[in-house]
DNA sequence: GGGGAAGTTTGTGCTAGAACAACCTATTCG
DNA sequence: CGAATAGGTTGTTCTAGCACAAACTTCCCC
């Protein structure tokens, strides 16, 4: 097998600040795999055996419920960790990763985590800002449930993806991989149906221009308006 | 001043595994503090200069949003360190934390929070792992709210309450803090007056308890049933 | 190239729960 | 002690957004 090339990964926050031997022993360590569309890389409950490098394609993180709904946590764009388990003292995924293009990743048995931590100096500062940042997040999106309309809500889930992962075309920031109007419910606590509505009247003011899993964001600063609207402001 | 027993802290969790002089140094390095009901003990954005221990008492930890609405993220009971921004790499608080009753707090410049976590054993592992549950519960909560009725949501903020933090009486579970209303809404992202209805129909059911600023479960298994209950299951 | 399948749109109820208002009760403190 | 204040209850109204249904469109693949 063909080694790695060290490129893949020097320019990664965790890795950046690492000397070259440690990027070749990082790397010779490392198992490439490819997922495609719609391929589980790992689920939620599983015993948390390896730790995950996204290097190309889009993850999204997936919860179910005992009940059966779905709740989209998050998506992983390329250069992102993912599966970091075992960082936060856990011993199976908290949820799952489903590809939803395909992708290509890197991939560590979990045991190395501590020898990583404790050797690259920088590894660990790095990986735990990204924790934190996901505690954000995370608490961001609550407040967010408990306090905003839907039509807030789904402002803001596609501002951030538009900001996160989109190219530019001539129409505007299109995400750049397959999304459903399911999808964006499952993202906000919504229905299809009410996401569907929205698009649409977002389409007719011009905000957006939306197809079959597409969503092209043509005017930034009215989706942010209507992000950042406050349900009062017109009292 | 007297110095701390070291008994105060040996027992808990990230010490547990110290040897008696380590104890000490991190006894010797802290500066209790008291707080009384109401205070703030650190507020959202401030720069996180210390982390704190809560030995006695409780507290809310708060989000508020720009356009007022509280959210309560979380409480802490004795034992439990708060204000950890810095194992996270952050250099603000989150978050807002309020003392609910009386506290008792040990609190530490964040300066040392890796000396910590470099110098004692166990330390670091035990932080994470509270790190991690409080992960698991932020998710916990985004599905919930995402996902389930008010009902369900308000029961199992109760049943986690008086899992966490009651006193047994012989009318059943009280919740040993003084809890209102609104802070049992704002813990479940809906309104005073919803919680306030469901709670005189449980009471009706004899399922709780409740007064002002508090609430006794008399039926767990009662209210464990409402939490668990599936919104489709009578179909 | 034609028949699914997957994704989307739109119409028509309908209801959970928010909003507001009014009143009541316990606590606190000058 | 008595007024002020914080907290709680309950009635009424109203609407955001869910549920369901039905039809339409795009894509895929045999």
């Amino acid at each position: 097998m063909r080694s790695l090339d060290e490129n893949l990964i020097s320019h990664i926050p965790p890795f950046r600040k690492l000397e070259r031997v440690d990027i070749r022993e990082i790397l010779d360590a490392a198992t490439p795999k490819r997922f495609s569309a719609g391929q589980a890389i790992f689920e939620e409950h599983e015993p948390a055996e390896r730790f995950f490098l996204l290097l190309d394609g889009h993850v999204r993180v997936i919860r179910t419920t005992a009940s059966g709904d779905q709740v989209i946590a998050r998506h992983i764009v390329s250069g992102e960790l993912m599966g970091i388990a075992s960082a936060i003292g856990r011993t199976t995924y908290p949820a799952s990763a489903v590809a939803i293009d395909d992708c290509l990743v890197l991939f560590w048995p979990t045991s190395l985590w501590k020898t990583f931590v404790e050797k690259y100096d920088g590894f660990a500062t790095e990986t735990y800002k990204t924790v934190g940042e996901r505690i954000s997040e995370a608490n961001n999106h609550i407040l967010e449930l408990a306090t905003q309309q839907v039509e807030q809500r789904v402002a803001r889930a596609l501002l951030r993806l538009a900001i996160q992962s989109s190219r530019i075309t001539d129409e505007g920031m299109e995400i750049d991989f397959p999304l459903t109007r399911q999808n964006i419910s499952e993202m906000t606590g919504t229905t299809l149906y009410t996401v569907s509505r929205l698009l649409s009247a977002w389409e007719k003011q011009g905000i957006v221009n939306s197809g079959r899993k597409k969503v092209i964001v043509t005017e930034m600063n009215k989706l942010k308006t209507l992000a950042d609207l406050d349900p009062m402001a017109d009292s």
